[in-house]
This record gives C-alpha cells, structure tokens and sequence, in this order.
DNA sequence: GCGCTATTAATGTCAGACAAATAGAAACAC
DNA sequence: GTGTTTCTATTTGTCTGACATTAATAGCGC
C-alpha cells in the first residue's frame, strides 16, 4: 500500500490502484471502512484533493460508496448484480456504437448466447417467468404501441428468458449481450419488421418454455435471428437502392 | 446539459452524468475534447475541483482521456475492447468473490457460454487459433509447471478456442464468464485435478476445431465441465469428513 | 530553414477555509 | 428513569486561490 511519488504516473491513479488492490486482494472487505480521507492524505503524503480524486475513481467503479458525517466515510461496497449488470450494459453499448459494430456480428454473438441459456431456461422456469413472457407477448399485440414500447417490451420478453435459467451469473453476462444490441437491432430494423411474425415466434418459444421443450427454443430462437438477419440485409438493400437513385 | 444546484445527488455525480449522456447520445464524439476544466466551471457555475473531480470519475471508465499543456484537455475515448476487456474481467471478479457464487452456478454459466461460441469457432478458426491450443497443450504438459503456470495456460487455451468464433462481441462477452470464473475454478479444483485428464480434453476439444466437427468439442466441452464439477464435489466431500474428524 | 527560448494554455497538485450532514453525547424537562 | 432536545465532534462536499508541470506554438537569432 504504497505509491512512488517520482513515477510518472498521476497520483491519484497510483492510490486509486493501491486501494483498488487491497479491496482485490481481500485485505478491505465488503463493508470495511477505509481510512478517512485526512489519514489517508497522512498515510499516502499527499493533498486532500488528490485522495479525493482518487476516491472518486473508485466511486465510479462502484467500488466504493461514501457517507457524510460523524462515523461516516468510505466504505467498501459489496457490487450488486443489479449495480453490475447496468455498467455492463452501458459499457457494452458504448463500444458497440464507438466501434462501429457490423450488425451480423452483434446478432450472432448475442443469439449464441441466448441459445446457450435455453437448455436451463427451459429446465428451471418457473410460472413467474412464463408469466412475464406471456404478459410481455400481450403487450406486444396491442395495436397502436409504440415503437421504442414495442422493443422494451422485447428487451423484457428476452431477459425474462434469460432469468429463467435462474443463473445469477449467465444472467449478468448476457445481460450485456442482449440489452446493449437491442437498441442497435430495433435501429435498423423497427421499420422493417413484421409485428405478428415475431409474436409468432415469441408465443412459440413461450410454449416450448413452459413445455420443458429444448430443441423447440432453439430452433425458434435460430428462426428468430435469421429472420432479424434477413431483416437487415433488406434494409441495408433499400438503402443503397435510394442512394443510386 | 444541465444540472440542479437543488437536487440531494453530489454535483460531481450530477455533472459526470451529463457529460457521460451527452458521450452516449453522440453529441460528444470520439476524439472531441471536452471544453476545459475553467469553462466546465463557468457553464455548470461549480468550482474547479468539482469539474474535476467529476472528469476522474468519467476517467475511470475509460469514458475521456486527460492531456496536459497548451491544446490538452480531455478527450472522449475510444472503447477498445482490450480496455474493456481488463474492466469486464476485473468487475466480474470481484462480483463473483463478493456475492460469494457457488462453484457450481459459475461452472455451469462458463461452460454454457463457451459451448455457444464453439459452433462458430470450429467454422471458422485459422491457423494461428489452432497453433496457439496447441502450444498451450504442450505447455500443460511440461513436468514440474507450477500450478499458476498451468492455471494461465489454461486461460490462454480456452481464450484462444473463444477468439476462434472471429466475433469480437462474442469475445468481448465471454471474457468475463471464461476468465473470472477461472481463478475461483482453479482455487477448488487444482489440488485434486489430473492433468493428464484436461490435457486429455484439451486435446480432443483442438482435434475437434482442427477437423471442423461442432459435435466433438460439444461433446468434450461438456465432458469437461462434468469432470470440473466433479471434482469440486469430491473436493466439497473431503473438506467435511476432515471437519468431522 | 534550423535550433533555441519565451510564452501560453491546459491539467496536476497543494493548502486552507467553510458548508452540510450525521451520529453520539450531554443537557434538560417530565 | 425516560424521552426529547440541543450541542458537539467528525467526516465528506464544495469553494477559492495559488503554484507546479507539461506541451504546443510563436518569435528570434543565425
């Protein structure tokens, strides 16, 4: 727990790092509370806002979460699935739209994984959850729903799915396979696709669901993202259609 | 772009939250710099330290980067998926440390993941991907290879098997359920487990994508993730007769 | 044109102050 | 004794102003 004052380095990267590192290491605990930040700016000899500025990047991280007052300070943070799953999710989204991902390689990835859940989905699901999928089908058949309603209502029928393989940590990381494409899918596909034909396939893989039926998931999810695939090469195609005209 | 001087949240938080939207609606793009700390202060009419320590929050997300001098400042950043990568991993370590996930849950979401990328790895790994098993293969092999040693290559092996699917998002996703859940794996199983047995497996899951057959390193995926939970179990049996004792 | 220096603009760090929140102790009324 | 209020100490949040460090750029001598 020390920091080098002649490295390059900023110093309140090398304390962030060296905090960081004990919380990693288990020397912090969940809910330890870490020296405040005075004995900190004694122990590190440095100026308060550098601690400060160090303390924030953990804060951003989650890592870490502060109290004002007497018997207050920074404590450490146990990280939440919930907490986890949103970052990720951000994250995720960013470096898809920063890099530019082609949507042929979003959608496989992010049925890939879905499939990779089904199995269990289709073992542990309980009535809750094919409720959910049932309620979110419904919704999806309103007529006069909006768009942006339309794809949450997707986003929540296929999380509900994912739920259901009742496996905290598939669920987290799928989370940030289906929820961060989704925008990137209904971006390039609201206009195109067919409502009824992806209730169709929604209500198919809602009953293979509740009938303890793998291989009808898989295949209907399969048929689900060939058809959002061939969605998007249409749409691709009338672009460049209305580009040489 | 605004924030409320009434509201209960820190300024920093408010202020770190409308820079990061206005990154992720697109106002902000890669490489745009962001206007200088002083005019950060005059448009959100907050001191300088609290522009600051806002941008370190925004910092440690990789969300800007930070230049000094005359024409520095700080930049929106490109997600690399290497940066993103080191995140993933390191949050959902911590995840799975602190929520204190049952070895068998991880396992089974691991093993869940990597068989959903194996079809396109087979399809579509190079040589360099096979090379690489292999070698790694060999190295598991080497006598006296410290447990770490043979722990990391183990990594690197199944790393190399998921970067075969050629999907960066797949990758991406995947990092965090191969490479978190290993060090758990390995803290549990590495005393009991024989490694001729995974270098057994190993060897059949890179025959397997060498001769394109799906099946085969479906097969041996799922071999291998029996044998793990196995021996988790054997080793959960030992630890209570020796508490009984 | 080349190399040196001075300028300048930006972030990084420091020091000291006050504001605001909060828990716990002390004082007080009953 | 008990419940309530007030006070106090501690800690984070914010502000102000200063200086250090870094790096691009303009000017100048040659």
């Amino acid at each position: 727990m020390k920091i080098d004052p002649t490295s390059k380095a900023d110093l309140s990267i090398q304390i962030a790092k060296a905090i960081r590192e004990e919380i990693m290491a288990g020397t912090l605990r969940v809910d330890d509370r870490l020296p405040s930040e005075t004995e900190l700016c004694d122990h590190f000899e440095v100026s308060r806002s550098t601690v400060r500025e160090a303390l924030k990047r953990l804060a951003a991280q989650n890592l870490i979460r502060t109290q004002r007052g007497a018997s207050g300070g920074a404590f450490v943070n146990r990280l939440s699935y919930d907490q986890a799953r949103g970052h990720h999710v951000t994250t995720s989204t960013l470096l898809m739209s920063m890099n530019e991902v082609d949507f042929k390689t979003a959608c496989e990835a992010r049925y890939a994984l879905e499939r990779a859940c089904a199995p269990l989905a289709v073992e542990r699901r309980t009535a809750d959850h094919l409720a959910t999928m049932r309620v979110e089908i419904f919704r999806q058949g309103q007529p006069g729903l909006s768009d942006e309603s339309f794809c949450d209502s997707d986003v929540a029928f296929h999380r509900a799915l994912v739920d259901s393989a009742d496996n905290h940590v598939l669920s987290y990381q799928l989370a940030g396979a289906v929820e961060a494409t989704q925008p990137l899918m209904n971006m390039i596909t609201f206009s195109a696709r067919s409502r009824e034909k992806i209730i169709e396939l929604h209500t198919a893989i809602a009953d293979g669901v509740e009938n303890h039926d793998a291989e009808l998931v898989d295949a209907k999810l399969a048929e689900l993202s060939a058809y959002t695939l061939q969605l998007s090469e249409n749409v691709a195609k009338e672009r460049s259609k209305r580009k040489q005209s």
